[in-house]
DNA sequence: GGTCAATTGAACACGCGTGTTCATTTGGCG
DNA sequence: CGCCAAATGAACACGCGTGTTCAATTGACC
């Protein structure tokens, strides 16, 4: 039972019943997703998902089918719902510069505020397919406008160049906030004005639209 | 039966003692290499490997201590590789930012011309520590000689988000590279080019330092 | 209070990987 | 040829995780 949903640019995401998930169910993939976060795939056993979850080993079974598809399910969850809440923030932005300076620093402030959903998204981002194009959906839109505008200096066949340098320095400063080394503000701040650069905007607007004060995420519903 | 050797900027690399492997034991570190690259640590396991370097179960257990260790002798004889090859190379080129659109460019071609090596850095580059010195010790030095010779424009301050930013963009472009996405020439150029545009290198400069033609890395010895 | 579906937790069989031991074989070298 | 260190591979005990079954318990709801 799944509905198909047309995001901005051609991109699919599925989207699950997460509405049909029981109270034991959404225990189990909210303990799911500490431990995949915390352990990486491979680590995570019944056992502990039990036990993460305040739950009988029998109760795992008759609720999921298998570990790969839980994972599957928490991954897309988490794509689905951090690229609506970022999208909802975009209504009031016009610039796409400014989208894109907010949207990363959107990742890398929410990776602070909630270091699990940053180890996971560390961890998954590159290999998951939800995950990456939750990424390169978030972006595409705003780099193709911005280059039509005048306000990004690269060549189109350098898209998929660009959209990897963004999304790669993203989780390379999630990985610097998660271990300490910087605040989210300055390596948000950091990143988000490094990368416009690199396409092309001045430094000095760079530096202003990348310190900007940041709203809120709008939470969905 | 280590030395120590001191790096250009005050990183400090363990040099093993690489020639004290009998042929056995090389064997099976190159088989081990490969499995790593292949299916990530924790799935290599002793019957693998052993077959892997075409060797008795046994004779593992008689040369190995275990897969801990031996992982991280593999990774750090990786990373001395590589940096004493860029470094060689580099004795030749006195501009930072030519040197750093080289050493990119470097690690993404090798990465396409031996896809395991390739494999093998994307995977563990940002969890072990020998290949995050190897990438941030090759960096640094050029960093700070090209912002005091005002060839970048970036603040002290940012250094360390300047540097994530490189090693983490060229890892994406690896990535780009092992998935078939782009060939190794566009990818490396591209990343070179943005890198560049990021420190403040002005477009047209970035672009020709990114695509001049890149020398063979030297071999050691 | 009775019903019924969900949960519990113990028991079971199974596969796989580990690390050790050891008698046997191999092959290089004096 | 004989020596000896290294390599072999089978056998063993062990731990851990899986997935299944099932009788007993719980608790929400009528």
């Amino acid at each position: 039972m799944n509905t198909r949903v047309q995001l901005t640019h051609e991109v699919i995401l599925e989207r699950e019943t997460v509405e049909s998930l029981n109270p034991t169910q959404r225990r189990i993939h909210q303990a799911a997703f500490r431990l995949f976060a915390e352990k990486g795939t491979s680590q995570v056993n019944v056992l502990d998902l039990a036990q993460e979850a305040g739950v009988a080993r029998g109760t795992i079974y008759s609720n999921i089918d298998n570990m790969e598809s839980l994972f599957e399910t928490v991954a897309s969850h988490l794509a689905r719902e951090m690229h609506e809440r970022v999208n909802k923030s975009f209504d009031s932005l016009s610039d796409p510069a400014q989208r894109l300076a907010n949207g990363i620093r959107f990742f890398i402030r929410r990776a602070h505020e909630d270091s699990k959903w940053g180890a996971f998204i560390h961890k998954f981002a590159m290999s998951n397919s939800s995950l990456r194009e939750m990424f390169s959906s978030q972006a595409t839109t705003d780099l193709l406008s911005g280059l039509s505008s005048g306000r990004y200096t690269f060549a189109q066949e350098q898209l998929l160049s660009v959209l990897t340098l963004i999304s790669s320095s993203v989780l390379g400063s999630i990985f610097l906030v998660l271990e300490g080394h910087k605040t989210w503000r300055e390596s948000g701040s950091d990143t988000a004005e490094l990368v416009l650069r690199a396409l092309g905007v001045p430094q000095e607007e760079a530096r202003a639209l990348a310190t900007t004060e940041l709203p809120a995420l709008p939470s969905i519903d």
